[in-house]
DNA sequence: GGCACGGCCCATTCGT
DNA sequence: ACGAATGGGC
DNA sequence: GTGCC
């Protein structure tokens, strides 16, 4: 590769390391002939996603053990329990499925009051669900959320932090991403499926789910109804647990610590997930 | 051989 | 002003 | 590039 190309490269890797930054927007800053993260940050267009990516570029490289995972669930439980016990929140990704590290700290929420009509009642108003903007409010008051990223009517991305100082490192705890994903409560189980996965088992109960008739995604498990020409899908199946999932596929129960199927089953395809 | 490779949420920009 | 398209994230 | 149709 020539010098000057490779130097194109090597500044398109740079860039991406930031939040905000994919293919597009680094070719971008290349183009402006931006040369390091310096020059970036004087851009006075950067979006405000870009931003927060940018002053925590180095924080949010960093593996998140597993016991700082388990205090920031641990606050965000309780602060949100506080203010309505009827909050329901579970981190899922790689931390349900026992990993000793996590890159971030995904949870997924539900409440009683959050069903797939009041999902479509919030979305026709272009409205954050009142229940995400009261949690996301009493976490920023706790001073535990730091920056957002984005909110939305029912999913809210930002950074956290936990209080105090790491005894690992003496130091102030690092700044680490957070999502909090409000779901309808009657997709709780299948959503909570979804986004634990791993992504193997996604497919792979997908895909059984599809052989049987059904089709499964994290918005429930529903009866394919066929006709001549088309087919789409039919009533919901009523979902209690997680077992019932794998009851209705055929298929023993995994607890999520058994769920690591990457690399397991071998796959080239390594894309979604965490 | 041709085709798909997840699908949706949010921010921002573009086009009318 | 508003909806569509694009970029990004997961 | 690979697996599926």
């Amino acid at each position: 590769m020539s010098p000057a190309s490779q130097e194109e490269t090597n500044l398109l890797n740079l860039f991406q390391r930031v939040s905000g930054i994919g293919v597009v927007a680094a070719k971008k800053f290349v183009d402006k002939g931006y040369k390091s993260l310096e020059d970036l940050s004087n851009d006075p267009n950067l979006t405000h996603h870009q931003c927060v990516g940018l002053k925590y570029v180095d924080e949010f490289e960093k593996e998140i053990p597993r016991d700082e995972m388990e205090n920031l669930l641990a606050i965000v439980k309780k602060t949100l329990n506080e203010i309505d016990s009827r909050y329901n929140m579970e981190a899922c990704g790689s931390f349900r499925r026992g990993a000793n590290i996590s890159g971030d700290l995904d949870i997924i929420l539900t409440h009683p009051d959050f069903t797939e009509v009041e999902e479509k009642v919030v979305k026709r108003h272009k409205a954050t669900t009142p229940l995400l903007a009261q949690a996301v409010q009493a976490l920023e008051k706790y001073g535990f959320l730091t920056d957002f990223v984005s909110t939305g009517n029912v999913k809210y991305m930002g950074v956290c932090q936990f209080p105090g100082t790491d005894p690992r490192s003496n130091q102030p705890y690092l700044h680490r991403r957070i999502d909090l994903r409000f779901i309808p409560h009657e997709n709780y189980y299948t959503g909570l499926l979804a986004w634990t996965g791993d992504d193997e088992l996604n497919r792979i109960m997908r895909s059984r789910a599809k052989e049987l008739g059904y089709t499964l995604n994290e918005y429930g498990l529903r009866r394919r109804i066929k006709t001549e020409t088309e087919e789409t899908p039919g009533e919901k199946i009523p979902i209690n647990s997680e077992e019932d999932v794998f009851k209705k596929l055929g298929m023993p129960y995994m607890e999520p610590h058994e769920r690591n199927l990457r690399g397991v089953v071998k796959k080239k395809y390594l894309m979604y997930e965490e």
